[in-house]
DNA sequence: TTAACATATGAGCCATTGTTCATATGTATT
DNA sequence: AATACATATGAACAATGGCTCATATGTTAA
């Protein structure tokens, strides 16, 4: 929609010029969607707990289940969204597949979260 | 549901300290709730543009639905949901409301993801 | 008070998404 | 080959969420 243009008023008149300073500064809009992206997969109770569970250590898709007393199921269907973001990796060994962090950004970010919400 | 107790059989019973180990360690689930619920916050295009506009200077919301293209209310919408997050404050004056950005941790959690999307 | 402007908000619509259920794939053992 | 175990995946359903539209609230000026 382009109702943007509704309002070359008074006030927008008035902040033009950090408007336009803005544009400019702004990242382009792909890094900001995928910005988004990112923060998107860490946007889900589940994905934030099998996430810190495997700050501990490596863990199997039933280990992960068990812990959060999930369906293997649906353990599976989030760790694949994980893999797709590349924030885990996997290695095989026999029939079970073990899981974990695959970025060294993913740590610092949750940090700084843990601290915002317990102020 | 109780699914997860489906196999008590080789894999699980071979990695049952690390489960324990984890499910301790494991912050409480309201923590990771309140984690869950902020990264949801960052988790829409429209909010880390805001987010990320602000990181420059404060603005009113014509002039952030200026820059972003965007309807006054979608903007004030997605305000209300920042402010609620206590991650934006705002200044009246005169008309025009002027919001800024009222967290520290924003810009460190910030600047990890865009490290991460970069690589 | 009336009018104009800036922002906030409620209802409704459409799209997205997390879980479940059933089933498929992959691996090891007999 | 047949069975059992571990994981992956597709379809479907319910719930959530962002935007639009209309309207309400708040502020200033005439």
């Amino acid at each position: 929609m382009e109702n943007n243009l509704h309002n070359h008023d008074a006030c927008c008149e008035a902040h033009t010029k950090v408007v336009e300073e803005v544009s400019k500064k702004l990242p382009d809009d792909e890094i900001l969607y995928d910005v988004a992206e990112l923060f998107k997969v860490f946007g889900d109770s589940t994905r934030v707990r099998i996430i810190c569970a495997l700050f501990e250590d490596e863990m199997c898709v039933c280990g992960i289940a068990e812990v959060l007393g999930m369906t293997q199921s649906a353990i599976s269907h989030q760790l694949r969204v994980l893999k797709q973001a590349r924030l885990v990796k996997y290695r095989r060994e026999g029939k079970t597949v073990f899981y974990s962090l695959a970025d060294t950004h993913i740590k610092t970010i949750f940090n700084q979260a843990f601290e915002h919400v317990m102020e």
